[in-house]
DNA sequence: ACTTCGACCTGTTGGC
DNA sequence: TGCCAACAGGTCGAAG
């Protein structure tokens, strides 16, 4: 499921419930995610008071005094505030309850997400120490790609996507910006001039901030007993459409497999 | 240091 | 209609 804008909207629709919320209980039904879940936390963050609400890459950071829970929904997690102790679900795997009565749940069918528990700093934690810059802050630059991309033999669409190199960035969006920038994904990443990354740069950003603000918009529907963060409505030129017509010269969009990853494009438009 | 690839899971979809 | 392979928004870690 969640690319970054999801995971945006997912933090932001939380944030209000359960920021200086006092946990009461964690409920741990199904411990194996992507890493079991560390029974420790159980006790540790008990009693704690939620101070800050953030997010690193796709990593949801929950701030406690006593430590920090790392989230990661994978492929297929969500997050959900209920109001009361309604009845879990087969994949309601974990649950923080509050004082509050509002319970903090993750649902996670592929169970490819993570629920980590860390007493430093979680951005020392070694899942997030070596993350590239943030897709929206001033630090990701067309200058900044161009010289991280030097040497480097991988196609620009798998370049996009490693989370060393810049975070957020996932199938659906590595393959929007491409098309939005006029870049052919099979490119190789060191190949391509600083101008053609003066154009993707920007449209990575816009893409994601176009995004983030449409999931602002479903945040309502997205916390409640039914409601899952919806896709948003974005329109997607090249994802998904194999086939169809591009959007801007009407050639068929092109499907490939890159890294083990579907690749659309139009051969046209992308060079 | 970089690249490739298998692995982790369940649910949905599309082709026969 | 039913079955089953292929595929799905991620990314780690081992091996080359």
């Amino acid at each position: 499921m969640p690319e970054l804008p999801e995971v945006e909207t997912s933090r932001r629709g939380i944030k209000p419930h359960i920021l200086k919320q006092k946990v009461s209980k964690v409920i741990i039904r199904h411990k194996s995610l992507r890493w079991p879940i560390p029974t420790s936390m159980k006790k540790q963050l008990a009693g704690q008071v939620i101070e800050k609400v953030d997010r690193r890459g796709k990593y949801i950071l929950l701030y406690t005094s006593a430590g920090t829970v790392i989230l990661h929904l994978g492929m297929s997690g969500s997050l959900r505030i209920l109001k009361e102790s309604v009845t879990p679900e087969k994949h309601d795997h974990f649950d923080i309850v509050f004082g509050n009565n509002k319970i903090l749940r993750l649902r996670d069918p592929r169970r490819f997400g993570a629920v980590l528990w860390t007493k430093k700093d979680p951005l020392h934690h070694k899942l997030l120490i070596n993350l590239g810059p943030e897709p929206l802050s001033d630090a990701f630059t067309a200058q900044y790609l161009y010289e991280a991309s030097r040497n480097r033999k991988v196609a620009i669409k798998a370049f996009l996507m490693n989370s060393n190199i810049v975070v957020g960035v996932g199938n659906i969006y590595a393959n929007e910006s491409l098309f939005s920038a006029g870049i052919n994904p099979k490119r190789v990443a060191s190949k391509i001039s600083l101008i053609s990354y003066q154009k993707l740069v920007p449209e990575i950003k816009t893409i994601l901030k176009k995004s983030i603000e449409q999931g602002g918009t479903t945040l309502k529907d997205f916390i409640n007993e039914n409601g899952k963060p919806g896709y948003f409505q974005q329109t997607l030129c090249v994802y998904g459409r194999t086939a169809e017509p591009c959007l801007k010269c009407g050639h068929p969009i092109k499907q490939i497999t890159q890294a083990q990853r579907s690749t659309f494009y139009c051969t046209n438009c992308q060079k």
